[in-house]
DNA sequence: ATCAAGAATATTGTCGACAATTCAGCAACC
DNA sequence: GGTTGCTGAATTGTCGACAATATTCTTGAT
């Protein structure tokens, strides 16, 4: 009923594409919060599509563990528990460990180069203390990324990318998560860079590791104070 | 097989469901052979549903990657070469490492006897020699499929059941992929019990990381005398 | 003969309507 | 009073038809 006004052209991608992507970001940051009921006819009429589209999209982001689906039933928006995001961390803590050894072998100069200067401008953004708690959110996020991409193993980042991040950022959204030690991250992403950049791959999977594996014992020790 | 979760009931799941299940097999065993282009409406006759329920099969197996799909062109079954199947050792390397260590520290007793027993079969069962090919190949997705449940990781075990074993099994039944070294495998897999019953986590990463690095550098020099 | 442009064809994308299933509420019974 | 079974309202699952897009084939010119 209201699809006449963007007739297609701007965007030859297709109408679920474009639900998944707007969907997606509205459960993320936190339009709708986890938990909420998602009926088909009033998601439809939210994004101005017919329910083919949206059931698409539907399914999508319910592989991406982004919704949860029972037959007949319904849908809604996947609730994260911490206990689940520790699982994550686990996760994280082998696929991006293996990432960082693949970026030892196969990163290019000009993206080592690229890290280094990522890192140079995240220090000046701490120097400053403008606004740290979002940079460094997402500086984060930007700097283990691109040891992903890094990684040139095409297997390996679509499953990060499409499996895991978008969960660890939906968490981070819904528990304004700031950075827990910031400094200290900050040097461990920089031993890191200096072994990707030595193309010592053992030692960035272990650091990169560790580096993980301290962020996951933070989030269980924060588990054990909340009971 | 791949459902043994919900199946104590009818055939109540829905149609997308069931196609879904057949049509996997249909491209896992190879009737479907990769790269083979699928007409939704040639594939709604088939399985004898409309192209909704087949529409919404599609988009679930383009999610596993056993599908390749690009909009108003259409889907083929996917193509799975060695250097994909390398990539994806990698990072089986990495999950099913982390897997070992959590059956480690998780797995029950009972758990823990049944691999004992699962081993024991496989022994016997090379000992006889009776289609040792088939039974040999099963058998070991069989052990690796247990280490995986036994990590109590419900985000791993989802992980690499749904986005990573299916591409092993189509690559292996693609192939007629015999098992390349089964006593030492299986020797493998007695050591990496005995890890997990002595509750050592490290040592149980370990092992599992070279048996699967060991499968892995087998696939590279097969890639190389391929050129 | 080769290539380009345009029409014809086939396939996918989208929509609205209908059927099947679940859940809430109510009534009757133990 | 609590439980069981029924009824109906609402939501999801499925289907067939129509619109939009890509591919193929024809036709004409160089």
């Amino acid at each position: 009923m209201t699809a006449p006004l963007q007739d297609a052209h701007q965007d030859s991608r297709t109408l679920a594409d474009q639900v998944v992507e707007r969907l997606q970001d509205d459960i993320v940051l936190g339009v709708l919060p986890p938990g909420t009921k998602l009926g088909e006819a009033e998601l439809a009429a939210r994004y101005g599509v017919s329910r083919g589209p949206l059931r698409e999209a539907i399914r999508r982001l319910e592989s991406r563990k982004l919704l949860e689906r029972i037959p007949h039933v319904g849908t809604r928006v996947a609730t994260l528990k911490l206990e689940d995001l520790i699982e994550i961390y686990r996760v994280r803590e082998a696929l991006e460990g293996m990432a960082a050894r693949q970026a030892a072998e196969n990163m290019s100069q000009a993206e080592i180069a690229g890290l280094w200067e990522l890192l140079a401008l995240h220090e000046q953004q701490q120097d400053l203390q403008e606004d740290t708690a979002y940079f460094q959110r997402a500086g984060d996020l930007d700097f283990h990324y691109r040891v992903i991409q890094g990684s040139h193993n095409r297997t390996l980042i679509d499953l990060l990318i499409d499996e895991i991040y978008h969960r660890v950022r939906m968490y981070r959204y819904q528990f304004s998560m700031t950075a827990n030690r910031p400094r200290k991250a900050l040097a461990e992403h920089r031993h890191i860079v200096e072994a990707i950049e030595a193309r010592d791959g053992e030692m960035a999977e272990l650091l990169m590791r560790r580096h993980i594996s301290r962020a996951r014992q933070y989030l269980e020790e924060r588990q054990r104070r909340e009971r």
